[in-house]
DNA sequence: GTGTATCGCTGCC
DNA sequence: ATCAGACCAATTCGG
DNA sequence: CCGAATTGGTCTGATGGCAGCGATACAC
């Protein structure tokens, strides 16, 4: 028995995980990681919700990997691997398994993982670069691997791979921690500290007055539930609302202070390199404010597709050519912060007010802004913001604060669903996780001439007993099989629904859809009757993209 | 040794 | 991004 | 009026296409 370990246990926090994994209710899950958050040291505090909540941040650490460090730990082929991954979908529960026979060598010193220590070593992980880093990243696994039990092991490689499924990610660590310390107001803190850790650490603390949105701390973004149509939203809302145009661009949220400008993503990554036009403008305006808004690829008076946009997003150095092929607006629509006073409480309205005080010009300006009284109107609003090549409308409650998440659909968005597509199943694929063992992702093909051509892969749309049912028929229409999945006799006929059609080299059609999602099962159809590609082009060229 | 293609991971929608 | 499923609190229904 | 059934709000999980970056594998 090794001596009583100071601070947190990694393996406390792998029974906790267990305990939340094992039970169904979320209250329950709640109860169980507000008890386990409550006992906890305060420098585990954080690195322990983040884990618990899967936003711990890049690890670098993938399927490949994992199959290496595996590979290295015990004493199995590839095969063995395999066949373990696809009955069990997961890969923290496939070396759980792998625990159980035994490893190929034990550690000369058995060290008890804590949580903080786990941080470091996958700060090591994420942060390894250069010649040799794979090499590096493998030995740390490994030597990690060493150390755990199975239950451990299990969690390690969960936490590191993204895929807990506790059934509690970071809505129930947030609950559980307002429960843990008896604070109602976690959620408005969580906005602006925009990370559970930062709110978990802010309330060990024991600091209770309400935080105010920081420079450089990007505030958590509002998002928009999506809605059906105007009906449905105006029925949800039950009164007069704002209207915006829906662009089809970024989420960027802008940081103008005295020290300088800095731009966040939705993931709260700091953008700012990837937009220097946008930051230069920015420093121009004569007030410290936070900003949120779209940014969007916009030349010779016209905006221009998203497919466009993103050959210049993530890039680390934007060169001056890309500046002048892929121009930019920025498109602001909110104000969280002016002139050190917090504007989250504030109305909509109000907000917007102080925002189109703002005076921005050139490539900063406000967003259009139009009221929607009824029905009717958010129609007609609908159709116009269409026409003029919008994705569609975002309708907004003008009292409402600014606050994280879908929560209240006090932000509505409309889009439009492009006509369907009747498609051929040619190739079908073994699903992941709560997925595994059956086949939930399909291939999907169109004629052209004699030949079926994929076009596209989908796997949402059916429901779990439907996708049961086609893992049986497809099964028995089986011709071949593929690394991940079978090759099918074209029988199935999806009806397939997506937001618009892209060129594309990933499918041999030429084609490949943007968001594709089953509509239905034709089972009325023969292969024959599917659409072809003549209709997919046509269905391209009216997008005008 | 240099140049290029591919793989693995991540982050936009 | 998309969608389905599960859970929970609040509301409505049936007697 | 009480308990049961329904509804609406939220959260979770499984995965789509495109593209960059960094490391490594491969061709010469």
């Amino acid at each position: 028995m090794t001596s009583p370990t100071k601070g947190a246990r990694f393996s406390d926090l792998c029974r906790t995980l267990e305990a939340v994994a094992s039970v169904r209710g979320r209250n329950e899950k709640v109860r169980l990681l507000s008890e386990y958050l409550a006992g906890l040291p305060r420098d585990a505090l954080p690195i322990a919700c983040r884990f618990m909540a899967g936003t711990g941040g890049k690890t670098n650490v993938g399927w490949a990997a994992v199959n290496d460090a595996v590979r290295e730990v015990f004493d199995t082929g590839p095969g063995a691997i395999r066949e373990l991954y696809l009955s069990h979908g997961d890969l923290g529960v496939l070396v759980q398994e792998l625990m159980k026979g035994g490893k190929k060598s034990v550690p000369l010193q058995r060290e008890e993982l804590t949580v903080p220590g786990l941080q470091a070593a996958f700060d090591e992980l994420a942060k390894a670069g250069g010649r040799g880093s794979v090499e590096r990243r493998k030995k740390v696994l490994v030597g990690l691997l060493l150390q755990c039990s199975g239950v451990e092991a299990k969690y390690l490689i969960k936490i590191l791979s993204g895929e807990l499924r506790t059934g509690a990610t970071e809505g129930t660590v947030l609950e559980a921690l307002g429960k843990a310390f008896a604070v109602g107001r976690v959620r408005d803190w969580y906005l602006i500290l925009g990370d559970v850790g930062a709110l978990a650490d802010r309330l060990a603390s024991g600091d209770v007055s309400e935080p105010s949105p920081r420079a450089f701390t990007p505030v958590a973004f509002m998002l928009p539930l999506p809605l059906p149509d105007a009906r449905s939203a105006m029925a949800h809302f039950g009164k007069p609302v704002f209207g915006e145009h829906k662009y089809d661009g970024v989420r960027l949220q802008a940081h103008r202070f005295q020290e300088g400008v800095k731009l966040y993503s939705r993931r709260m990554e700091d953008v700012t390199a990837s937009f220097p036009e946008v930051s230069s403008a920015l420093s121009s305006l004569r007030v410290s404010a936070i900003l949120d808004g779209e940014v969007v690829g916009f030349d010779a008076g016209r905006h221009i597709p998203f497919v466009k946009l993103q050959q210049r997003l993530h890039r680390r150095d934007v060169g001056k050519r890309m500046m002048e092929e892929v121009p930019l607006r920025y498109y602001v629509f909110d104000l969280l912060y002016l002139e050190g006073r917090s504007m989250l409480r504030s109305p909509l309205a109000e907000r917007r007010r102080a925002l189109e005080g703002l005076d921005l010009g050139g490539d900063l300006r406000p967003a259009d802004r139009f009221h929607v009284e009824d029905e009717a109107q958010a129609e007609e609003r609908f159709r116009r913001s269409r026409k003029e090549g919008y994705e569609g409308l975002v309708l907004k409650d003008p009292g409402s604060g600014y606050t994280p998440g879908r929560r209240g659909g006090l932000w509505v968005k409309l889009k439009e669903e492009m006509d369907t597509l009747d498609a051929v199943i040619v190739l079908a694929e073994w699903g992941n996780g709560k997925r595994a063992g059956l086949l939930s992702d399909y291939t999907f093909a169109i004629w052209d001439g004699g030949d079926l051509k994929p076009i596209g892969k989908a796997y949402s749309g059916l429901t779990d007993a439907e996708i049961g049912e086609m893992t049986l028929a497809l099964q028995k229409i089986k011709v071949g099989d593929v690394w991940n999945g079978i090759v099918v006799k074209p029988a199935v006929v999806l009806e397939v629904a997506f937001d618009s059609v892209q060129r594309s080299a990933r499918h041999s059609s030429g084609f490949a859809l943007r968001f594709p999602r089953i509509k239905a099962v034709r089972r009325d159809k023969r292969p024959e009757d599917a659409d072809t590609i003549e209709k997919v082009r046509s269905l391209y060229e009216s997008t005008g993209a």
